[in-house]
DNA sequence: GCGCCTATTTGGTAGGACCAAATCGGCTAG
DNA sequence: CTAGCCGATTTGGTCCTACCAAATAGGCGC
């Protein structure tokens, strides 16, 4: 009946409950350093009080923070742990925290993701059946037509990773991605001014891939990948330095 | 005064509340796949009956199971995501759940760790000091003296990536790892009967990687990584096959 | 000055109550 | 008979109060 829910479904405002405010407000205290580790946290009735809320919505807010393993909630209260230890969901957060995202963090990013696409694209080219190649080359040849258009390459180049990620059939590696992915992508999006690739570069970035994809070559997917994903730290660095 | 506390502290038991306790069941429930992504999760009331909790505490334990990304909540109700869009987080309890770990999974963990290893191995050697450089080789002759012995190589092992981690500096990285490390190894190291990589495979790995930190050579502590991981999968995929 | 014991604080849990939005049903109009 | 509307019910969101057990902190006694 829903056929359309598993497409992509309008992106409703994701439903700031209070205990979602209050643990964002306290997440990000952490995350900026206002605590030190093993510190404790302030009581849940004193931040109930704090924000005018019910002890309930404090308590749910710390159970999601405690997810984060940003704190430890224990009897006789919460004491809050290091950052380098939390969960990879802190990672959104502390991009988000400046009005820009740390240029270091980013850059780590792309650095991270674009091994995971590397890794991804070896595991997957070895085992093509020839319907996913020709399923693939198809993807590609699509993606050539508009190289000088980023907004409208970006979700093809999203999709034909996403078709990848598929074949190689790495779960580990898809949860990663999908960590990756909810965490940074779209606060990406929002970078001014935008980095834009050269046209040349995207072409060879396809063409390279093709060849890599024809030939059933997992390194020649995954260099094109490489080169990609270097002149793209390149342009972001750059973005962001002049922001 | 606790110096201790930041050593590795006793195994407490994690405090199981009633919202974790609940949280557990209702996503391993999830996990099992017993709900059809998009259908509805049964209400707080009903689950607060059936678990003879009180609505808090089941708020509680939905509250996490969001954090998963396993489940949406709504007013209306709790609609139930894919698994293959939820957070990494999910991988520990999918792994715990039969009374041995999926043989496939383990493999995907394996792989994926491997990569993450020769991922911060390139990215750290060529950034060494020569303070480092002494410390990794220290390190390195200290594992050579136990080879036989699993139990203690195994955490010298772990102290020399995470040292490697931080010379990599690459946080994004560093928290994947923390994941990963805090949803697998704990289990592995239940596993029976328990992988034992012989001795020469060891000295070799030890022997590859010093080589490659003395030279300053990353791909060679790489692959020395890549053949230990590689003959690991191969002893636990045996292992899980006997279990 | 040191150690023990109590009073207080803190998290864990239950139960009840109210609201607004979403859902579900039956009813009505076409 | 169908289609659409409208109201009753369900559901999550939030608050409050109360009580327990464990941890903490502070004062007392040695």
């Amino acid at each position: 009946m829903s056929t359309m829910n598993s497409i992509s479904q309008i992106k409703v405002p994701p439903l700031m409950t209070r205990s979602h405010e209050i643990a964002s407000v306290v997440r990000d205290e952490i995350l900026r350093g206002q605590f030190r580790p093993g510190e404790r946290l302030p009581s849940e009735r004193d931040l109930a009080a704090r924000f005018g809320a019910s002890r309930g919505a404090v308590r749910e807010a710390l159970s999601q923070i405690e997810q984060l393993r940003l704190i430890d909630i224990q009897p006789g209260g919460a004491r809050i742990k290091e950052v380098n230890d939390a969960s990879i969901a802190v990672l959104g957060p502390l991009l988000g925290m400046g009005s820009i995202p740390d240029a270091d963090l980013v850059d780590q990013f792309l650095d991270t993701f674009s091994v995971l696409a590397r890794f991804t694209a070896t595991r997957a080219i070895p085992k093509l059946s020839e319907a996913q190649r020709i399923d693939l080359l198809t993807q590609l040849d699509s993606m050539a037509d508009d190289l000088d258009s980023v907004e409208s390459l970006q979700p093809k180049m999203r999709a034909f990773l996403m078709t990848l990620g598929g074949i190689a059939d790495n779960l580990v590696v898809r949860l990663i991605s999908n960590d990756l992915q909810a965490q940074f992508v779209e606060r990406m999006l929002q970078l001014h001014p935008r980095p834009s690739l050269k046209p040349e570069s995207l072409r060879e970035l396809v063409a390279g891939m093709r060849l890599g994809v024809q030939n059933g070559d997992g390194e020649a997917v995954a260099s094109a990948l490489d080169v990609h994903f270097l002149s793209m730290r390149a342009l972001v660095a750059q973005a962001l330095a002049s922001a």
